[in-house]
DNA sequence: ATGTATGCAAACCATTTGCAATGAC
DNA sequence: GTCATTGCAAATGGTTTGCATACAT
């Protein structure tokens, strides 16, 4: 919890410093969509970003928030991804440690997976012209409660066949 | 050459074989599609695939393209990409080799890097109650002609500061 | 005071969908 | 002959944009 709202306030110190050298203003709106953002480490869509801010006594344009979305990502504060759906997805950059995303092609839900192997081993590969700054890994499959779903349906298929 | 022509006969085949278990009309306009598309081992979006087969003999829909891609990418003939635009890529899956995408964030290029080490190490990862099909790595960065450019342009802009 | 940021609504654009016509089975 | 597939055009939906107003500097 401590920890929690000490990252705040670095993350918070990051942006002010970034926004004053790009010579753009530090609107209200802008800092407390970066709170909410790291008030959660997990990754969320622009809707419920929406929803969120405006449960909260905060209310934002959606304008705003795709606007305020692009500094954030540019600034490196926040990591922009998408799951196979035209649709982004974000996730806070700052003290979220590295994980693959494992992708549910049936329900579309994610799951993290933290694996610090992979990490090194990606961190540590040169590629000659090429200066990398971050980087995803994505992989695909079908979760538990899917695979169970999916093996109820192909029984069910198979009890009509032998009742026929 | 001659190698790509038996790839090409055998995603044929397996084509074939989903589209007649899964009671799917074998139409010209899908094998077609196929053909183009196992004709070259590159990424490519929509409207590229659009294009090359209206310039080929071949005029399809694009809802046909759609459709069809969609089945090629269930069938795992051919992978879906995004990377970070709302547009998706694609590349053909059968005889293709695991390579990270690294993706210029200036320009949007995205280039191919083979990685054997980080596919096995990947592949090996066992994460209970998810069945992994398959995966994606992108690295994000700048690539060498855009950071050339970056370079000079900063140049030209302290060479305006001092000439003040 | 100046001009950037916000909020709203309209525009955008890749993708999806509805439907009549076509053609694979 | 039947019904899945095609092609067209319209609809969809996340994101972007234009513009008047608000407000950070």
């Amino acid at each position: 919890m401590e920890k929690e709202s000490k990252v705040k306030e670095i993350v918070k110190e990051k942006f002010t410093e970034y926004l004053i050298k790009n010579h753009h203003r530090r609107t209200p709106e802008r800092y407390a969509i970066l709170d909410i953002i790291y008030s959660d480490s997990r990754h969320f869509d622009m809707e419920t970003l929406y929803q969120t801010m405006n449960d909260s006594n905060f209310r934002v344009s959606r304008a705003t928030l795709y606007n305020t979305m692009q500094l954030l990502v540019k600034y490196k504060l926040v990591i922009q991804h998408q799951f196979g759906k035209n649709q982004s997805f974000y996730e806070r950059a700052y003290n979220n440690d590295f994980h693959h995303h494992l992708i549910c092609t049936s329900c579309g839900k994610v799951r993290e997976d933290r694996d610090p192997t992979t990490k090194s081993l990606i961190e540590n590969r040169k590629t000659r012209g090429f200066s990398a700054t971050h980087y995803a890994v994505y992989i695909y499959g079908v979760c538990s409660s899917c695979q169970r779903e999916q093996k109820k349906l192909l029984k069910e298929i198979k009890n009509q066949q032998k009742n026929k």
